[in-house]
DNA sequence: CTGAAAGCGCTAACAG
DNA sequence: CTGTTAGCGCTTTCAG
């Protein structure tokens, strides 16, 4: 057995054909004779022959990989999104080079700039998108699809979800369910989708004629101890909150653990509304009221997309995904 | 703007050098004049030069990237895990290819051998390892190391938890605190850490001269809808159990869930002790007495051992950790 | 249907 | 200190 990878020339050698002929008979590209073929595979096999994936991207201009840039591996919502991407990836036989950026724009910047020469694709799950860091890659041909939040950059496509009609239907669900003063968890400014969200839960409350306090609009991070965070200055307002909406499910919650050991009943003192719906969103108790954004169809799309960008030059497009309200135990009084 | 990767010939040529110069220049080894280096260095910035990573890893062997094989990233304790050696790799600047084996043997091994031509090392974190699959990469050296789960080929080296000695303690514990009638949901028979628990929670009950019903002792997946199952099936034995030890965090929470709905109150109708501590396990109610793994610490071993290994030929090694009770409601009884 | 040869972009000898 | 040259292993023209 060698110790040394084995070429393409050796396997040529060993079955009596030519470099280039061995390459036809292995990849399929060009017409070969059958048992040339046979005598070809069976030196490969002979051998242990395994195609050296570096030369082949050099030659060819096609690495086989994606990028997928995320914030937090960690959160469920984008481990889901990850690997459903990685999988969809397998059945091609391409690799998933994963850029875990923490929210750092600088570091997504750098991996941006990395995937240019090492993957044929990019699928940006950014926070804070920064639109220098992905203008190389599209002047560059490297196609790009921007995930959960927009990227305004011409050329990049889009798959996200109706953030501002969601979150309206999370305040008008909160009224009907009988709340009356409100509050809420926002994220980071930068994000685009908490902006979104806000904006969409404020217009809803505006049609039943609401609104909500400043002192009741926090702002804290996209994390399960933001959420305990923000649900720890709700409840230390001046006037206090029966409803609360949060731009996340990791927040809300944060918010609801925090709520109840803080001595609250939810449903019964307090409504709490999410937005994304992972999986432990329906494990705890209460289970959480949310809005149901498809993790996997999100991946699915965007996937999709970038496929068709990279194989057949397809032109980037936006797809906005509905999201649905899924009414669970943090929002259900017990009538009476 | 061009439209083009720009080369390190056309860099050189503006830079009115030679691309040997050029190269030596950018990277820094061989010694170039200080206003040669300066005059290539506003030429790349000049023209966005990137160096092309496929052509360099051809050209010297090394690819700058590690392959990380885990079951399942949806996981937290993966998650986790490939967050940390992420965060490692990125330091180095080096890329993870991510691949994600569902728990397929088949998938495993084909990542595996993909890896070969793709990875400068390779992390793998199996749950079911198949020597056959990790022998190709030990022959043509490409260094693994193992966590979580050891594998028995020469030349991997491992990382794993003193798994036994945890489940001995484990076993210990829900005695101290009342346990009498042992439940034992262990995982799928190829799983090694599953048995090791397993015959670490015997032989701690042995002690106290107990042992486990064949009733009592159920098989299922690594993931909550498993635990939920066990606890089903445990719930439905001819003889109730007052405590129970499963082989991973992801069961307990789900048999904790299941328990409650089914109106068992914990811990005072039942014990319940896990194994991993993944962060969801503080966070639910009751929160989980459980066996602590670093699942940093063993990511930061593993990868430390990979990279020494890569960089100067280090031996592989085996390294054990210890882990430690984490006491928590779901054992801890109300005096009285 | 098959072979010879060029060359992807880079780095590492080897010369000067 | 810098330039010239030879390939890394593969795919793909171009000839036969």
């Amino acid at each position: 057995m060698p110790n040394r990878a084995v070429t393409l020339r050796e396997v040529a050698d060993l079955a009596g054909v030519s470099v280039a002929t061995a390459s036809n008979a292995l990849s399929g590209t060009r017409k070969v004779g059958a048992q040339t073929v046979q005598r070809v595979v069976d030196a490969a096999a002979q051998l242990g022959y395994r195609r050296n994936e570096v030369a082949r991207s050099l030659r060819t201009g096609l690495r086989n990989t994606i990028g997928v840039v995320v914030p937090d591996v960690t959160n469920p919502f984008f481990s889901e999104i990850v690997k459903e991407i990685e999988g969809r990836a397998n059945a091609l036989h391409w690799s998933v080079v994963l850029c875990n950026t923490s929210f750092d724009i600088a570091r997504e910047a750098s991996y941006l700039a990395r995937l240019i020469s090492s993957a044929d694709g990019v699928l940006l799950f950014s926070t804070a998108p920064d639109d220098a860091a992905v203008d190389p890659l599209i002047r560059l041909g490297v196609p790009v699809v921007a995930g959960d939040e927009p990227i305004l950059v011409p050329g990049v496509g889009s798959v996200v979800s109706d953030n501002e009609g969601g979150a309206l239907l999370a305040a008008r669900h909160l009224y009907e369910a009988g709340g009356r003063v409100f509050g809420l968890i926002d994220g980071p400014p930068t994000m685009a989708t908490a902006r979104a969200r806000v904006a969409g839960f404020l217009r809803g409350l505006e049609s039943s004629g609401l609104t909500v306090a400043p002192e009741h609009h926090v702002r804290v991070p996209y994390s399960l101890e933001g959420g305990r965070e923000g649900m720890r200055q709700l409840l230390q307002s001046t006037t206090p909150v029966d409803a609360v909406f949060t731009c996340t499910d990791m927040q809300a919650i944060g918010a609801v653990f925090e709520a109840v050991d803080r001595g609250r009943r939810i449903p019964d003192d307090l409504l709490v509304c999410g937005f994304d719906d992972i999986s432990w969103s329906s494990r705890i108790h209460p289970s959480l009221t949310t809005l149901h954004q498809d993790a996997e169809r999100i991946a699915r799309r965007a996937f999709d997309m970038l496929v068709s960008m990279i194989l057949e030059g397809a032109e980037p497009s936006t797809i906005v995904l509905p999201v649905d309200l899924v009414e669970r135990e943090s929002t259900r009084r017990r009538p009476g």
